[in-house]
DNA sequence: CCGTATCCAATAAGATACTG
DNA sequence: CAGTATCTTATTGGATACGG
């Protein structure tokens, strides 16, 4: 589930998928990838030339399922064991923010997000309570945020100031954006 | 997540959930629900005299987990892989009936079917396009069906004749009920 | 019936070194 | 970079026997 919800926003490198899958071994990862490709879950793909890198990418099938990984973990966000300052990749904090995007305080707000969150980019888009998310460069965003991803974690379900990462664009966005995220009752 | 389903429908016994999820040895099932104990996704309960018998339930939280779990099940059963005739879970059956349901075809039709599935006993309510399910004795209900797990699938997703199992009441009910659930195609 | 305790075999996984 | 190969340890889980 780990690699399959890594690859929900687009193809990546065994690299990438190596890095951001703290702790997982180079074979561990391989034998993952053989299970997914055998069972029709990922495909292994060439980009083509000049990239001409490997890259294994869901299949649309597989893609299916991202929805209901990220469900899950909006389900596990509730446990009372639950310790939001462990290591949270940049795939994950994209899916959260998606998940646990509060339709109602959304409804009436449209905008323009980027982040950089360490190499990796995505732009986001708000609008009509839903968030859609993109892998690819900001560009004409209305915010830009950088920060690694559990400092924005922190930002948005923390209640971390936001001057704790860095801002760009426009700043009255950014502070009705982060609030958009109320945490869920805890369980038990 | 196996035993969690398994709770899906209400307390259960350990022993009905060793012999419900086959292979599992006492040790382990100990262990697994000692583990979502403390998680706070299981709980055990002493069920009110004069049954004072000892039994676990999902707790509320635990409980919302389900239906991702359901969908979980429909997405994998279109694995290329899937093997349809594996042994299945009286539990398991009841949620996919409530998951593979087709809307549109189930829109016109009300009706309320009893489930005799082994020693447990279920009844199903069919209105406006959903089925709610309940586990308790069969009683008013406008079919009844009588089969173990397997042969009930193989009716309602294998195609096979419904004779092959007891149905007592109408059958023409019976008859329509049994194609509400259209395979989804395979994925590959 | 509802588990616990013990033992053992199989598997999974981290570390490391190495290859095209 | 993208893996494979090998080794070793830790964990898992089945089987079985036993206790409240």
């Amino acid at each position: 589930m780990l690699v399959l919800r890594e690859l929900a926003y687009g193809p990546r490198r065994f690299s990438e998928l190596k890095a951001d899958l703290v702790g997982i071994s180079a074979n561990v990862l391989t034998q993952r990838l053989a299970e997914l490709e055998d069972r029709g879950i990922v495909r292994k793909r060439k980009l083509p030339p000049p990239a001409s890198v490997q890259v294994y990418e869901a299949t649309d099938w597989g893609l299916e399922v991202a929805p209901l990984i990220a469900q899950l973990g909006k389900w596990a966000a509730r446990s009372p064991l639950h310790d939001p300052t462990l290591p949270i990749s940049h795939v994950a904090i994209m899916m959260s923010l998606q998940t646990m995007l509060d339709a109602e305080l959304a409804a009436g707000m449209s905008a323009t997000l980027g982040f950089r969150l360490g190499e990796a980019q995505y732009v986001a888009n708000l609008h009509g309570g839903r968030l859609e998310v993109e892998r690819r460069a900001p560009e004409q965003c209305d915010v830009l945020f950088m920060a690694a991803p559990p400092e924005l974690a922190a930002v948005v379900y923390g209640g971390a100031p936001l001057d704790t990462i860095t801002v760009e664009g426009d700043r009255e966005i950014a502070l009705r954006f982060v609030t958009l995220f109320p945490l869920p009752p805890k369980a038990g």
